[in-house]
RNA sequence: CGGGGCGUGGCGCAGUCCGGUUAGCGCGCGCGCUUUGGGAGCGCGAGGUCCCCGGUUCAAAUCCGGGCGCCCCGACCA
């Protein structure tokens, strides 16, 4: 702990994510392998992320809902793409209540099945559709190398399940979800994403086609930061989900399913970290604003912690969420550096020098050092914290879309695409007709696969640079976590 | 599963090659005084099955044999 920087750059670039994580007290080391311990901090963070995302989905009618931890092996294995894609990351659970089991529990990966087994039950007509369902919850998938929230054997999500009459509906409801993820990537997180379709290979085992959100975070990599699947009647028939029609006939469901995890807490720390460590974006930061009181003496101390506790309430007053430093016997500097490195978007400092001229001090986080700090009046400070903090969620995402837009490199031939990718300098966009044997092949030789193809797609002009029989559509190439 | 590396107070490490004082350093922690506008200073103090088992030796953190665990790179992946 001698050196006490924070390097977000290049090679360090895992070692410093690590250092956030921890040293910020967002998650513990845990006992369990490939898990971690959320702390409190990071939790609220992620309460941040599921506040705003359940407002969204009450918005669009969607319910709460739970189901089984433990799932029968035999559900898992009724959709044959389904078991196939999931078999190497399950957890087994073969023994309870000092017996070997009849039937082996697998401990929830996703709950396609063990939902789509209870949707069959409950929907009988039209009348009972669209059904709409989320459930927050936790998974389990055993990966081989796991990574403080973005890859955990252990991770917290939301896994919305949705039953339609028809295709249309269903892809409708996929669509909606993933704007609704965008939403909150751009908004809240104020992390500029990629909307597209994921490739063949890449999509969710059992589903039709997949939509993401892909992240580019400081080092260049991509991060899927959300998905929404449409599964057509892919479970409907495994499930035997049938539902009448007003005309009487049986027809099988169209079913979708999404998905948002505590991924996105890393997300947030990758795409706007730096060597001062965290930068959270005002909307979603636990503490939006820290007061730090500075004095020599009692009669100072006093003084200053009585403006500072009147200025903490003003601030709530206004719906915004302050924190009081009160702890004694740490310098201000302490201070100062322990909030930055959680990332706390601005802090106000009242000492005596301020407290003579009437003022306050306001450093904000998103501008480092000198350049960040302003003196305004007491009086008008709470407005211009208001103002502050619109401009700095505003501020972050724009830094983040800059570094975006800068990384983001178009491809005319496989040449220029291994340039990009493997001298690290981003992402390659190119058109683009290959087949699923020669995305596997450019993943062998420079490690890139097909993040998306993003929704918005230009008329075609240039010319593809692998053909293959289907049409060229815009694909993004990056190296992905 | 392949290729590297590591297990020593809470954390990070030195010591291991070449066995030998009471196992040491930084950070953190506790107490006291002085401090407090960018990670405070001094003093005192607490804290250790040196991963485990066995062997060699007068003597093992150190050498030998066996075991266990962890980390990094690759394949898998929200």
């Amino acid at each position: 702990m001698s050196d006490q920087r924070l390097t977000p750059q290049a090679e360090d670039f895992a070692r410093w994510y690590n250092e956030v994580v921890y040293r910020a007290e967002l998650a513990s080391q845990s006992p369990v392998r490939g898990c971690i311990i959320i702390r409190p901090y990071g939790f609220e963070l992620w309460e941040a992320i599921k506040n705003s995302l359940d407002q969204k989905f009450k918005a669009t009618g969607h319910q709460n809902a739970y189901f089984p931890l433990f799932i029968p092996q035999s559900y898992i294995q009724r959709e044959s793409e389904h078991i196939e894609g999931f078999s190497p990351e399950l957890a087994v659970v073969t023994h309870g209540g000092g017996k070997e089991l009849e039937e082996p529990y697998v401990v929830r990966p996703t709950s396609e099945t063990i939902i789509g087994e209870a949707f069959a039950n409950w929907i009988q007509s039209y009348r009972d559709l669209p059904l709409l369902i989320n459930q927050w919850s936790n998974v389990v998938r055993w990966e081989l190398r796991p990574r403080a929230f973005l890859r955990t054997s252990e991770f917290l999500w939301q896994e919305g399940h949705t039953a339609h009459a028809t295709r249309e509906e269903a892809e409708a409801e996929t669509r909606q979800m993933l704007q609704i993820y965008e939403d909150l990537a751009q908004e809240d997180a104020a992390i500029p994403v990629f909307s597209g379709l994921k490739s063949e290979k890449e999509r969710f085992a059992g589903a039709v086609h997949t939509y993401t959100i892909e992240a580019m975070m400081r080092d260049g990599r991509a991060l899927q930061s959300g998905t929404s699947h449409n599964l057509g009647q892919n479970f409907a028939r495994a499930f035997d989900m049938k539902y009448l029609t007003p005309e009487n006939k049986q027809e099988f469901c169209w079913t979708t399913s999404w998905g948002m995890s505590t991924r996105m807490v890393g997300a947030i720390i990758m795409a706007h970290g730096n060597d001062q460590g965290l930068r959270l974006p005002p909307r979603l930061a636990p503490i939006q604003v820290v007061l730090i009181p500075i004095h020599r003496n009692e009669e100072q101390r006093s003084q200053v912690m009585e403006k500072l506790q009147a200025i903490s309430q003003g601030l709530s007053e206004r719906g915004i969420r302050p924190h009081l430093d009160d702890r004694e016997g740490l310098t201000p500097g302490y201070k100062f550096n322990d909030w930055e490195l959680r990332g706390v978007p601005l802090r106000i400092e009242l000492g005596p020098r301020d407290l003579a001229g009437g003022n306050v001090t306001l450093s904000r986080r998103d501008v480092s050092g000198k350049a960040g700090k302003q003196i305004v009046a007491i009086e008008a400070c709470q407005s211009t914290v208001e103002d502050l903090l619109v401009q700095i969620q505003r501020n972050l995402f724009a830094e983040a879309k800059q570094f975006q837009d800068d990384h983001v490199h178009d491809v005319k031939n496989y040449e220029e695409l291994r340039q990009v990718i493997e001298g690290n300098a981003g992402w390659a966009r190119a058109w683009w007709a290959g087949s699923g044997a020669d995305e596997l092949r450019i993943q062998q030789e420079t490690s890139a696969t097909i993040r998306c193809f993003p929704m918005e797609q230009p008329e075609s002009a240039e010319p593809c640079f692998f053909t293959g029989a289907t049409p060229a559509q815009i694909a993004l190439f990056a190296k992905a976590y």
